[in-house]
DNA sequence: TTCTCGATGTCATCAACTGACATCAGCCTA
DNA sequence: TAGGCTGATGTCAGTTGATGACATCGAGAA
């Protein structure tokens, strides 16, 4: 038989996430969240750097598919238009119709939480960190890399919040494509 | 005689912001930063919700600045161009060459810890809501508010960073005005 | 059988905060 | 001018997040 049950990680994630939304970010500690979970304290720390972390496991894999749709987009894309595509990608492949119930309630106890907040931005800062530098090995130059990295981070973001909010269900895909328009005629009008 | 020695704000933002230098900002307890005010850890927390805040004072004038500059804008100004002249504006009172070291310093300590990073992202997304409202006021709809909000706080950043890390000494403007020109030129380039 | 390894537990410690209450110079008022 | 009030600060005790050092002990290798 096995010394521990398997499956530690996800047991740990479950629990936070189900803490969280019943008591909030800061009405839940980590103690109660190892309990819960029928670990340590100790080792919750060996799992996740910090109590917000949680939240944000997963990133990596996220932030990589972004990098590499920018990174295979045929030669001689425009950057803008490289990243453009990048998102519609991974709006397709991360956030179909179905998944909305959970994006919604993980969102919510993150918009309740100043300190998740931060934490949510520190990651989006991190992703738009990944594509400029995709843009750059593709040889776009600077300022161009770190504004079109910038600007699509914008757009997804955008885009994923209004998807939330949606009333009907449907994917983030004609949300997105909307917001990208609406970009392209805003910077257009400007005096 | 005075039983306190006044200034205790100040004091401890200059203390803070020499021992961060000094010492880095994981490197500096807030016992130290109080003692070598004279004061007590409790007294600091008084006046700062906690150790990253004091990096952010004065946020609130900074933010405030922008907003009077969107709504003060002439009716019928384009959104994007109003965010734009407001950061122009904003770039001028705030960031003139003499207060390039200054900035610099600054900036220095908060990129190279994470949590810093993480709050000025929050105080950034802060003002990126305060502009959007600004925006909707004066009858911008959404997601026009939203986004001409982002993309200038994305300029104003891009921008700043770019000022911060130059060689020679000058004011923020011009830099400015290179990155609005950019950001459009991208936009209209795109496929 | 014995050894080693790796996941977990135990324990001690620190630093960031927070609430409750004490102190006391200076001002206000009678 | 006595006496009380106020507001900035100190004192103290406690909680929680986070981290290092070391102990434990099943499982699988040698």
């Amino acid at each position: 038989m096995a010394r521990w049950q398997p499956g530690t990680r996800e047991r740990l994630q479950a629990t936070t996430l189900a803490l969280f939304a019943e008591q909030g970010f800061e009405g839940t500690t980590v103690a109660e969240i190892a309990s819960r979970a029928g670990l340590t304290e100790r080792t919750f720390f060996r799992y996740f750097a910090d109590k917000r972390e949680v939240l944000f496991a997963g990133q990596d894999e996220f932030e990589a598919t972004f990098v590499e749709h920018v990174a295979a987009a045929p030669p001689g894309t425009e950057p803008f238009a490289a990243v453009t595509r990048a998102i519609r990608a991974v709006a397709t492949d991360f956030f179909p119709a179905g998944r909305r119930a959970y994006s919604r309630q993980r969102q919510t106890i993150i918009d309740a939480n100043p300190g998740l907040r931060e934490r949510e931005l520190l990651k989006l800062s991190g992703l738009t960190g990944a594509m400029a530098t995709a843009l750059r090995e593709r040889g776009t130059p600077e300022p161009a890399a770190v504004l079109s990295a910038e600007c699509g981070v914008t757009i997804f973001r955008v885009a994923f919040s209004r998807w939330v909010a949606a009333n009907e269900d449907g994917g983030m895909v004609p949300i997105l494509d909307d917001v990208v328009a609406e970009l392209r005629a805003l910077a257009a009008r400007a005096a």
